[in-house]
RNA sequence: GGGCGGUUAGCUCAGCGGUAGAGCACUGCAUUCACAUUGCAGGGGUCAUAGGUUCAAAUCCUAUACCGCCCACCA
C-alpha cells in the first residue's frame, strides 16, 4: 500500500474516529478481546467534568480531554475494562443567563414569559447546543463511551438529586432560615460564597460624624466618627461598635448617637470583632447588609433593618428621599447630603476587593433572605478524612491544602437559588431551585445510575481518576467527595489530577470577552488533532500554569510527519522481500533472527523507553513521557538506527524495524491516536487486532 | 491580610548539589536516496537580586524585588 508523502490529518481523522466508533471499543463491554489479559476483571473509570451546556471547547477543555484520553487509552490497552463517561451540566445560572440575554434582544425578560414558557426555551437551547461541545471532544479524539452520556437534568439524574436532598432532610441537615446571604441583583438570586469573584476596586473611605444624642461636657467632642466604604448602608445602621479595649471610646460605650439623615437613635456598643487599628476604630453596624455586622447584631440583639432590596434598590425602610434609588445613586446623594450638613469629616482613597457574581460580574449585595441551607459540619469531616487518610490524593499534592483549608473553615451551604432553570427543591411551597453544584456533587454516582442499584454502579463505582481544574477544587471536587462517602460509603475517586491553567503567551488568563482565547478547534483544523494533542502533552511538565504557545503544536505536527515518514520507510523496506518478519508481542517472540535481535542497541534503548514511559505515566508525568517518546523515536530510531539500515536487507534488521515501529506506535497511541491507528492499519503483522486501540500495551 | 506557584538561551519550558539542556526561532553547509513539516554542524545564558550553608549551588537555606493564582467579614 502506498502512503502519501506527507501525513494529512484532515483526510484521516474522521475516518479513523468512525472506525473506532463502529468497533464499539469505547464501551467496556467490547474491549476485552484478549484471552491472556491479566487485567480483564479490573475496571478503570473516569467521569468527565461535565462542561456547561452554554459553552464551546476552549483550551482548558482540550487540555482536560487530552489527559483523560491518554489515561483511558493506556488502561484500555493494558486490558482494563475501561469506561470514560461523558456528559454535560445544566449549569443553572449560567445557562439561564444566556437564554435571558437572547430574550433581551427581543426586549423581553423571563418574567414576561412566565416560568413554564421560559423553561421551554431553555430546554430548546439545551437540545440545540447541549451536545455541541461533546461533539468537539470527538474532534480531539476523546474515546468516551457516548452511549452512556448523561445530562445533569436527565430524568434519572433528577431522581438522584431528589433522593440526596430528602436524605439530608431526614437527617435534619437541611433547614430553612432567614440569613444574610450573597445576592446578585442582576441574576436575582442568592449565591454561595464560592460563587463570588473578588475584584479589586478603587474606591474611598468616607469618614462620617454621628452626633451624640446627649451633649458631652465642655471640651469633649459631641460626635463619634466612623469610617466606611459603604455610606449608603448607614440608612440601616442599628449601632456603632468599638473595640472594648479601645481607650479612646471607653466612656462613650453605652451612649446614644443619632444616625445622620435618618435621625434614628442607636447605641455605641463594644465588640471584640472591631479592630481598633482600622479607620477611626469605630464602625457603623448594619446587620442587614454585612456579615460581620450581622454577627455583632446577633450578639447584641440589634434590629435588622433592610434598606437594600433584591433589585439593588433602596427600600421603604429608608427615608423617603432615598427610596427606590439604586445603590450607587443613593451613595452619591448620601455623600452630598452629609457634606451639606457638615457631617463628612474627610474622604480617603481606598482600594479594596469587592465581591462580584461569578456568572454575570454584577456587584454582590449582602441582604437578609429566606433560604435553604445544608449543614456542613459532618459532611466536611467525611471529606477531610478521605484526604487525611490518603484515600483521595491530589496531584500535585499541594492542592490538598486548598481543599483542607476550605473544609476546616466550612460554613453551611446555601443550596437554594431564586432562578428557574434547575432542580426544584422537592418540598411543597417552594419555587426555589437547587444550587447547580448540588447536582454536580452527585456526578460520579448519578451517571452510573445511583440511587438505583444498577450493574454500572456496581461495576464502575468508585471511579479511579478525576482530571479537573483547580478553580473548582472546593466548588466541585470537595462536594463530590463528601457526597460519594455519604451516599455510598466510598470515595468517588482515588486520584485527583489538577491540570495547569492555560494562560496566554503573555501570562494572562484566556478570556472570550478579552479576545485572548485560543480556539483548539482552529488548531485541530490547522495542524490536526494529533499535533494539537502532542503539543499540549509535550508542555505538561507539572507547572501550575501553562503559557500556551502555538510553537508546541508546530512541533507536534512535525513529529507526526516524522512518524508518518518513518513508517513509510519501514513499510518500503519490508516489502523488499516477500517474507514478512514474524513480529509478536514480545521481543523474544521474534523467531529466527538470533540473539543479535535482543542485544542490539536500538532494542536496549526501546526497552529503556518503555520502562521510562510507563513510570512517567504511572506518576501522571505526561510531558516527560512525551519528551521521552519524542527523543527515542526521532533521534534514536530515525536519526541513528534507521539511517544505518539503509544498505541492509537482512531479515533481522527488518524484524527490528517492524518491531520497534509497532512498539512505538503502541506507546504513542494514547498521545497521537489517529495517526498511530492509521499506520497500524497498514502494518503487515501477524495476529493483528482490529484496532491499535486494543493492542497490548508494552511493559 | 494569609497561602501557593513562578522568575534558566530571542520565545515556551526541562534540569533541582558535581563542568548549563529541549522545542520553536536564528546562522552555515548538505540534499531529489522515508521525511524541506529533512539531515549535519553552529551561534546564543554571569540560571531575578543580595546574603548564607558546602570542597562544590541554577539546584539547599534566609531575605528582597517583580509576575500569576487561590483564600479572607478589616468596616
Amino acid at each position: 500500500m502506498e502512503l502519501p508523502k506527507a501525513y494529512e490529518p484532515q483526510k484521516t481523522e474522521d475516518k479513523i474516529y468512525q472506525l473506532w466508533e463502529k468497533s464499539d471499543f469505547f464501551s467496556p463491554e467490547a474491549n476485552q478481546s484478549r484471552a491472556d489479559n491479566p487485567n480483564k476483571n479490573k475496571t478503570y473509570t473516569i467521569v468527565i467534568p461535565p462542561p456547561n451546556v452554554t459553552g464551546s471547547l476552549h483550551m482548558g477543555h482540550a487540555l482536560n480531554a487530552v489527559i483523560q484520553d491518554i489515561l483511558i487509552r493506556k488502561k484500555r490497552m493494558e486490558g482494563f475494562r475501561t469506561l470514560w463517561v461523558p456528559g454535560t451540566d445544566h449549569a443553572g445560572i449560567a445557562t439561564q443567563n444566556v437564554v435571558e440575554k437572547n430574550l433581551k434582544k427581543e426586549g423581553k425578560t423571563r418574567f414576561d414569559l412566565g416560568r413554564e414558557k421560559f423553561l421551554e426555551l431553555v430546554w430548546q437551547w439545551k437540545e440545540e447546543y447541549g451536545n455541541i461541545i461533546l461533539n468537539q471532544f470527538k474532534k480531539i479524539g476523546a474515546s468516551c463511551d457516548w452511549s452512556r452520556a448523561r445530562f445533569t437534568m436527565d430524568k434519572d439524574y433528577a431522581k438522584a438529586v431528589e433522593t440526596a436532598f430528602l436524605h439530608y432532610h431526614e437527617k435534619g441537615w437541611i433547614y430553612q432560615g432567614k440569613r444574610v446571604v450573597n445576592w446578585c441583583p442582576r441574576c436575582a438570586t442568592s449565591l454561595s460564597d464560592l460563587e463570588l469573584e473578588h475584584q479589586e476596586e478603587k474606591s474611598h473611605l468616607w469618614y462620617i460624624q454621628y452626633p451624640l444624642a446627649l451633649r458631652q461636657a465642655q471640651g469633649d467632642d459631641n460626635f463619634i466618627i466612623v469610617a466606611t466604604t459603604r455610606p449608603e448602608t448607614m440608612l440601616g445602621d442599628t449601632a456603632i461598635a468599638v473595640d472594648p479595649h479601645d481607650k479612646r471610646y471607653k466612656k462613650l460605650i453605652g451612649q446614644k448617637v443619632i444616625v445622620p439623615l435618618v435621625n434614628r437613635e442607636i447605641e455605641i456598643i463594644a465588640d471584640e470583632l472591631v479592630d481598633e487599628e482600622f479607620g477611626t476604630g469605630a464602625v457603623k453596624v448594619t446587620p442587614a447588609h454585612d456579615l460581620t455586622d450581622y454577627e455583632i447584631g446577633q450578639k447584641h440583639n440589634l434590629a435588622i433593618i433592610q434598606v437594600i432590596d433584591e433589585k439593588g434598590k433602596i427600600t421603604k425602610e429608608a427615608p423617603l428621599p432615598y427610596q427606590d434609588m439604586k445603590v450607587k445613586e443613593a451613595r452619591e446623594k448620601i455623600v452630598e447630603d452629609l457634606k451639606a450638613q457638615g457631617l463628612l469629616e474627610k474622604i480617603e482613597d481606598y482600594t479594596h476587593q469587592v465581591p462580584k457574581c461569578y456568572r454575570c460580574a454584577a456587584g454582590i449585595e449582602l441582604l437578609p433572605s429566606l433560604q435553604w441551607f445544608l449543614k456542613m459540619s459532618e459532611l466536611a469531616k467525611l471529606a477531610i478524612k478521605a484526604v487525611g487518610e490518603g484515600k483521595v490524593k491530589f496531584i500535585p499534592k499541594n492542592f490538598e491544602k486548598i481543599y483542607l483549608d476550605w473544609l476546616y473553615n466550612i460554613k453551611d451551604w446555601c443550596i437554594s437559588r431564586q432562578i428557574w432553570w434547575g432542580h426544584k427543591i422537592p418540598i411543597k411551597g417552594t419555587d426555589d431551585v437547587l444550587d447547580t453544584w448540588f447536582s454536580s456533587a452527585l456526578w460520579p454516582l448519578a451517571v452510573l445510575g445511583w440511587p438505583q442499584k444498577t450493574d454500572d454502579l456496581k461495576t464502575f463505582y468508585p471511579t479511579q481518576t478525576l482530571v479537573t481544574a483547580r478553580d473548582i477544587i472546593n466548588l466541585w471536587v470537595a462536594r463530590m467527595v463528601f457526597s460519594g462517602l455519604e451516599f455510598s460509603g466510598k470515595e468517588p475517586f482515588q486520584d485527583v489530577i489538577i491540570t495547569p491553567t492555560v494562560l496566554t503567551k503573555e501570562g494572562k488568563r484566556m478570556s472570550k470577552s478579552l479576545g485572548t482565547g485560543i480556539d483548539p478547534l482552529n488548531l485541530i483544523e490547522k495542524y490536526g488533532a494529533d499535533a494539537t494533542r502532542f503539543g499540549i502533552a509535550f508542555q505538561l511538565m507539572g507547572g501550575q500554569d501553562m503559557k500556551f504557545t502555538e510553537d508546541n503544536i508546530v512541533m507536534g505536527r512535525k513529529f507526526c510527519n516524522k512518524l508518518w515518514n518513518a513508517s513509510r520507510f519501514v513499510l518500503m523496506k519490508i516489502s523488499e522481500t516477500d517474507k514478512t518478519p514474524d513480529v509478536n508481542e514480545k521481543t523474544s517472540g521474534v523467531k529466527g533472527f538470533g540473539e543479535g535481535f535482543r542485544k542490539s542497541l536500538i532494542m536496549e534503548k526501546l526497552d529503556r523507553t518503555i520502562k521510562s514511559v510507563n513510570k512517567d505515566l504511572d506518576n501522571y508525568q505526561f510531558g516527560q513521557a512525551a519528551h521521552t517518546l519524542y527523543d527515542f523515536f526521532w533521534h534514536d530510531f530515525c536519526d541513528q538506527f534507521l539511517e544505518r539500515t539503509k544498505d541492509k536487507k537482512d531479515g533481522q534488521t527488518k524484524a527490528i524495524l517492524l518491531h520497534t515501529l509497532l512498539t512505538s506506535l503502541k506507546l504513542l497511541h494514547p498521545f497521537v491516536p489517529f495517526i498511530t491507528e492509521e499506520i497500524y492499519q497498514q502494518l503487515p503483522i501477524e495476529n493483528k487486532k482490529k484496532c491499535l486501540m486494543i493492542e497490548k500495551w508494552p511493559e
